[in-house]
DNA sequence: TCAATATCGTTTCACTTGCAACGATTTGGA
DNA sequence: TCCAAATCGTTGCAAGTGAAACGATATTGA
């Protein structure tokens, strides 16, 4: 009785469980709709956003590892959602971009996931979704100041710069 | 312009990565000390507070897809820390329990968890604490009356009944 | 009673994933 | 200049994962 733990009140278990579903929740939206999967669905819209990037520059940007980002670009450029042109001045690089049918593809999937996402903040108060702003970056603060877990992506930092 | 979407700021995908960050950070550790995987520590403690359980029970109270119970419960019978009986009753079901050796593992893993747990919680005051419950709860709702959103386990559940 | 159905836990299969290693290219220093 | 070290993107490999199928056991209904 001294060592009661209650996993369903365990913080890092309960923010999984709702990440997994929410993650979930959309994913089977891009998936049934266009095939993608989480790793592709980030690099479209990081894609969007950024331009012509290096999967270097997308690794750093949308928390994956650099395989994955590598595997997503090829899956999406056989898919002709995106182009991969050799780099010009560096020849290690590879300039990605979208192609139009990326860019079409974007403009039908936005909608719908930014959709459920307005349903979900929809739920929360004005002061809620400010707190959750808050909760997160302190979490992410905790972390940053421990040497055992992974440094955070620069995107993710949130302006305390 | 007009379609100016943001991933840092999008809600799931900081849910994501956030979650991510903390789950790591704790698997490292019980990784490193006991060899145990994520779904492994679920198990344990979920066996810790029920005591006799069947993978059916582990599978709806952990978030684990059943195939993954299964072969965490092996992997952990293996190792000499949990046991599996054949049910008595009904002949289908497995009784598992923990063994000493699994007692005593979860008795060495669980100050480290929970202390780094402290240390996340000790960073938020506590309207912090009650407003992240509160949003967390917010959330599944919303996911609860989604058709296409998975059900949420029972333990998962907020009182809220 | 006995066949049809449901449930339990496991396994098969195809796929994904992360780590490490790799070849290719560039950079930096002797 | 030229070689060592660093960086980029990819790939090999071993492990993990989910959906579906499977055998085994229970339950249900005729």
């Amino acid at each position: 009785m001294s060592t009661a733990f209650n996993l369903s009140s365990f913080l890092p278990y309960r923010l999984a469980v709702l990440s997994e579903r929410m993650s979930r929740r959309l994913s089977v939206e891009y998936e049934r709709t266009h095939g993608l999967s989480v790793a592709e669905w980030r690099v479209l819209v990081h894609l969007q956003r950024c331009g012509q990037v290096s999967v270097r520059d997308i690794h750093n940007c949308v928390n994956l590892e650099k395989p994955r980002v590598s595997r997503a670009v090829a899956r999406l450029a056989d898919a002709g959602l995106v182009e991969k042109l050799a780099g010009s001045d560096d020849g290690r690089l590879v300039s990605i971009s979208l192609t139009d049918a990326g860019q079409a593809a974007l403009k039908e999937i936005l909608p719908v996931v930014t959709g459920i996402e307005a349903r979900m903040l929809g739920a929360l108060t004005p002061e809620d979704t400010a707190a959750f702003e808050r909760i997160v970056e302190k979490l992410h603060r905790v972390l940053d100041d421990d040497p055992e877990a992974r440094p955070r992506s620069r995107l993710d930092m949130s302006g305390a710069d």
